[in-house]
DNA sequence: TCGTTTTTCTAGAACGATTTAGAAGAACGA
DNA sequence: TCGTTCTTCTAAATCGTTCTAGAAAAACGA
């Protein structure tokens, strides 16, 4: 690119106003199309590559691109074939809008400052995934003004969002969980502290994200009568629920079935279970949420949610003027599969 | 927010200068700790979430975000655990310089006329996940002169590339099939005109992408007697593997064995076998690139490459200031799993 | 032919910040 | 006490577009 060559230099070459250089590239019936091809000409001749994406965000206001907010640190949210899934169907619906998508992550760091990425993002809207509902960087874009569509339901009855009956949900993992004898059961979640150090028992008031608290409560309902204890093993991935499984597994205090709180925590555990002898559905029972792809292989009993759908639904209350609804329930399914069975007699 | 709430709002509310307002946001040690505090505070009583976005991308000419190219549709890109892995390592560099990942969609309306995502997207510099040489995006982003690392080795010198040896690498893979006798291989690939219709097979030139074609040549050199036909069901993914190779394997005429030039199309052919009662192995041998998690689960014999690491070195080159290098080749690895077996004797 | 509409193009003011150069006052050393 | 150096703040220019209103020319209808 010769590098200065702007909007002006071309219409200056051409001979006309930077406005018609302008409405060539925005507004060809604007012009005549003798004096378009020309334009366009001079400016490839000039290596002029099209209107500068920040200036014409500043001036007309849009910037052609959603933002994306995921829990904890981006990198994990590749981790997560639910999180991968959502992004999927996002995408789909971005594509089609000709959007892009803008990925922030969430850096803790001086959220006072503006040094943050949450408030550099150039963006018109933004899908929140899985966040908790009091992060602070909600309320800078809400501050920013940025229309919001959350994957949780929220408390405001403004808020819009793409979400699942969550107590429903478990609810109906845990009537199959109770109907299958189990009344002790421990569920395995992700929690940040937890990170990084040993695996931790935590109190229902310590989890963090309102959807995990729901999922908690659901399982009580339907498990009135049950020890429901909550460990952590560190972020949401893999090695979280297999760091977790191991603890708990090798403790004297074994459960009849570990739920995940999510699908990879679940088939962590399974690999724990694997390492060390147990047959899943057999000498314990484990359970997730999600149904990802690999649940099914695994033989993982799980609660589905149509994890491409709600993205695909997100980017259409976000981009899709013609779409009204702005809070969209998700149905979901329990999936039983071998890795659930009968609490052992004792 | 309020809204046309700006800088100068800010300023003229508090009784400073624009200058200082801008200096409290970006440089607080060129003011004193009181007046930033009376900026902050008046900022937040008025509802100022903080310079605007485009405006500070507009005259500092930073944006804070390095944007994405992917092959075909941006949907797809989610599919292939490998790309996902790429994203994941170069999401974790971005993260640490506070940049965000601004994922384009390749839509092909309008090169011409800027209605390109590709031509409207605010980015610093840009990374090329297997996009082939010619395509018209890379022109876009050159003549805007946008900076770009490719994880293909480009033909110009100058290019900045995070790549593997692709002849190399397939030639391992070559020279095993070779030794267990296979003379006769199709192999599986990804072709854009392929996808929603029948599985077709091409020829060499027809064959889209550079790091493909290098990949059959590898094959060629170690295997120079075998015939090697080469066949796509369409984008890659799971799907197209799973029809291609039921297509080839319900031909008259079988291959020894069947090489997917991603595991993804890979381990689909596998399911193909499944379904037909073939051992992978034994009846015919399979085998794959990347080594996706998935991979080692299947059995599946592949040639693994470091594809987190190959994110996270692009986001150095990208990135980084301290990484002067430009040009940098990652390991490649031939990992023999059960799918690969001697070519049964006729 | 003359007024009216349509087409084609333009001038100049935004958009909301950052930057440069420098002014005014405070602090400092001798 | 005086000249010098910091510290703290400001005025004005600038970044590259798009937008609003309107002018000039062309086309049109009767």
């Amino acid at each position: 690119m010769s590098p200065g060559v702007t909007i002006k230099t071309v219409a200056q070459a051409v001979g006309v106003s930077p406005s018609t250089v302008s409405n060539a590239y925005n507004k060809p019936d604007q012009l005549s199309a003798a004096m378009r091809e020309r334009i366009l000409a001079k400016a490839k001749e000039l290596g002029y590559a099209g209107p500068d994406a920040s200036a014409r965000a500043l001036r007309s206001g849009k910037v052609g691109a959603v933002g994306v907010l995921f829990t904890d640190k981006l990198a994990y949210a590749f981790s997560d074939p639910y999180a991968v899934g959502f992004l999927a169907g996002l995408a789909e619906v971005a594509e089609e809008f000709t959007t892009s998508l803008l990925l922030m992550p969430l850096s803790s760091t001086d959220i006072q400052g503006g040094t943050n990425a949450v408030q550099q993002a150039a963006i018109d809207a933004a899908a929140i995934f899985c966040v908790a509902g009091g992060h602070p960087a909600l309320d800078t874009l809400k501050n920013r003004g940025i229309p919001m569509v959350s994957t949780d339901r929220g408390d405001h009855p403004d808020l819009s969002w793409v979400a699942i009956d969550e107590v429903e949900a478990a609810g109906k993992l845990g009537k199959h969980l109770a109907r299958l004898g189990h009344r002790d059961v421990v569920v395995l979640l992700d929690n940040a502290e937890a990170a990084g150090s040993q695996p931790v028992e935590l109190t229902l008031d310590e989890v963090g994200y309102t959807d995990c608290e729901l999922r908690i409560r659901g399982l009580h309902k339907e498990m009135p009568d049950a020890r429901i204890r909550l460990v952590s093993g560190g972020h949401n991935a893999f090695g979280s629920g297999l760091a977790a499984a191991e603890w708990v597994l090798d403790s004297q205090d074994r459960p009849t079935a570990i739920v995940g709180l999510s699908d990879v925590l679940a088939l962590g555990a399974m690999e724990a279970m694997k390492a060390r002898g147990l047959v899943p559905g057999k000498d314990l029972t484990v359970a997730g949420f999600d149904d990802v792809p690999a649940a099914e292989s695994a033989g993982l009993t799980t609660v589905r949610q149509p994890i491409r759908d709600k993205g695909r639904a997100v980017g259409r209350v976000l981009l899709d003027p013609a779409t009204t609804e702005r809070q969209i329930t998700m149905p979901t399914e329990l999936i039983v599969r071998s890795s659930s069975g009968p609490a052992p007699r004792n």
